[in-house]
DNA sequence: CTGTTAGCGCTTTCAT
DNA sequence: ATGAAAGCGCTAACAG
């Protein structure tokens, strides 16, 4: 019995049990073609000595290194966060491991990732983008033959299989929400429109309006940090106008964290001073543990839910279509609709139980 | 140009710069022992060629991965992203690259998981444990010789480095808060004591009503599954007796969130009927985004919340020295106190603006 | 059914 | 400062 199995190989392994390195190799990957006999003798070898298989040299040897990176903005934001469950899911369920990166929002480390996954040989990757500026280190990896599948964010002149949110659809539904309550001065408030994401909403918000012959107003449309600071601050220009307006779509729910804020640090209330819709929940604990049926808190913010874990699931499997199946044909584009929830922000419901 | 740089190797830029694979390699590796010509000749055929260094290759030659693993029983639970966070961080800004495994509570997956990593060569594992049960696996790790750092939950019989929460503590503080409220009468539930976090906090609870003269009551000690649904049924069962609580300890925020919603199911409210104290936050949104100075939405628990991004950076940070430096002395044990929020759950505060 | 040979792409060790 | 040889641990390809 070896100190440390690490360090036993399949030559250990074929000495002890007196065959060739080659046997043993058919052996731990399941040929067909050895004798029973050896076959338990090898096993009996392998048990002694405590060998386990080292995927690195497996790896050099066969090529393929069965493992993918998954790349997201900010793990920690739950919308992300299920995006990384659902894709680690489907990826362990089909024998790959995961190379988690988290590139924080911020273009030069997600360059720097990328280039270390190459330098892995990743067979693939999961990711959704900082923004349209990801566009060359993409057109990288694409050079390097490396598949891809964006996620949450597209990308102008990248073609590559793509599991988005309807964010046109689900603005305009948000926004027309707004409008049948009565609401005509609605502002927006996003970030810059390098994000598909933003850029889509903000067209759904346009056409809301022009359906509703409501002249647009581009004082209304605010840019800022696409967090709670972001809305904290745009919320802020927005209420120092004379013509201040009576609802607010945001780009998500952390900026809409952030507006909220904003109009009750003023005095005023929501939804009665300003209303309020996003994208995206903040009711995470009802989200992940679907057990909880009555939530015991109330939740307040009207939103557009994403099906984010979903986002994950998805988009990995097409991964594996592209790395295992046959050379596919052209991009797929799988766009999947919001959960449209009318709660209290938005002033229909206002001041219900 | 070659057409897919990812086949182009080290002996392919040396081919082109004329030189042995062996400086090309030195190159690469910043070895002072190049002359500046050569040096510049080889990093011309390198951006020519395109050429990325495999680290499959190198770390199968230099039996160094550059990878550890992260293993947590669940990526979406805000407690334990947070210190996935936290723990890749660390590792990207040290050169490591994390493979990230959700175990999802369950003993058979981990110890798959644990298997593979082995088999992936990982030079280290940071890891929350399922259970007392993980302790097989993680003595299989020792033999493996691969260094691992326990987080958030300790292991009898296991000797290494962990970082954990004060449980103990932070239980009492909790349980002595309810008692100072008049409460005499407090349940508490959990799940079974497989797990230190629960057996902590439940000696913590003891320990409480021990010092204020409060004979303990094993019928008020409820086992159910650490999440929402078992904090439903626990909570059913507490209410279903004659002489039910006026105050629960839950082990956890998400246990709370389902025994609360058992209470107002039942017509009662929350804290006038019974009041709540638990570990962990469900303010997420807040804890998340710094920014948020004013959060908009009034939180209700009162928690002992867990700096949970410290366990991962703190964590990952112990088995670097592990990894890299020289052999350590003994285990080392972090244990980190957690901030003890008093909201309105408890009644404390209650109906509080 | 089993073994031999020749790598996978890099680095170590020892020369020069 | 540079190179040649050998090897990391495994497997594809071809024997037999």
């Amino acid at each position: 019995v070896n100190e440390n199995p690490t360090n036993v190989t399949i030559k250990d392994v074929a000495r002890l049990s007196g065959v060739s390195p080659m046997t043993v190799s058919r052996v731990i990957n399941q040929s067909q073609r050895v004798s029973p006999v050896t076959r338990s003798r090898v096993e009996q070898a392998i048990s002694e000595l405590g060998y386990v298989p080292s995927r690195l040299a497996r790896g050099l040897s066969r090529q393929k290194t069965g493992t993918i990176a998954l790349i997201v903005p900010d793990v920690a934001n739950p919308f992300f966060t299920l995006i990384v469950r659902g894709a680690e899911d489907v990826a362990r369920r089909a024998g790959y491991r995961v190379l988690l990166c988290d590139t924080r929002f911020d273009l030069t480390l997600e360059a720097e990732v990328i280039e270390d996954m190459i330098a892995h040989r990743v067979e693939g990757i999961v990711i959704a983008p900082v923004s349209d500026a990801s566009r060359s280190q993409l057109k990288r990896l694409a050079k390097f033959g490396v598949p891809f599948v964006l996620i949450d964010r597209s990308i102008p002149g990248i073609e590559c299989d793509a599991v988005l949110g309807d964010s046109t659809g689900g603005a305009r539904i948000l926004v027309e929400h707004l409008i049948s309550l009565g609401h005509r001065r609605i502002a927006m408030i996003l970030e810059d429109e390098s994000v598909s994401t933003a850029r889509d909403r903000l067209a759904g918000y346009a056409e809301a309006l022009e359906r509703a012959g409501i002249p647009p107003d581009p004082t209304l449309v605010v840019r800022a940090t696409a967090d709670p600071h972001g809305g904290l601050v745009g919320m802020e220009a927005l209420l120092g106008r004379d013509d201040r307006p009576t609802a607010v779509f945001t780009v998500n729910n952390l900026v809409a964290l952030g507006a909220i804020e904003a109009v009750r640090a003023a005095g005023l209330e929501v939804p009665d001073d300003v209303a309020f819709v996003c994208f995206d929940d903040i009711e995470y604990a009802s989200l992940l543990y679907p057990f909880l049926r009555l939530y015991p808190f109330h939740p307040f913010l009207t939103v557009m839910l994403q099906p984010a874990e979903t986002f994950g699931t998805l988009g990995t499997q097409l991964l594996f279509e592209r790395i295992e199946g046959p050379r596919l044909e052209r991009a797929r584009k799988v766009v999947l609709p919001g959960d449209f929830l009318v709660r209290e922000s938005c002033g229909a419901n206002a001041h219900a139980a």
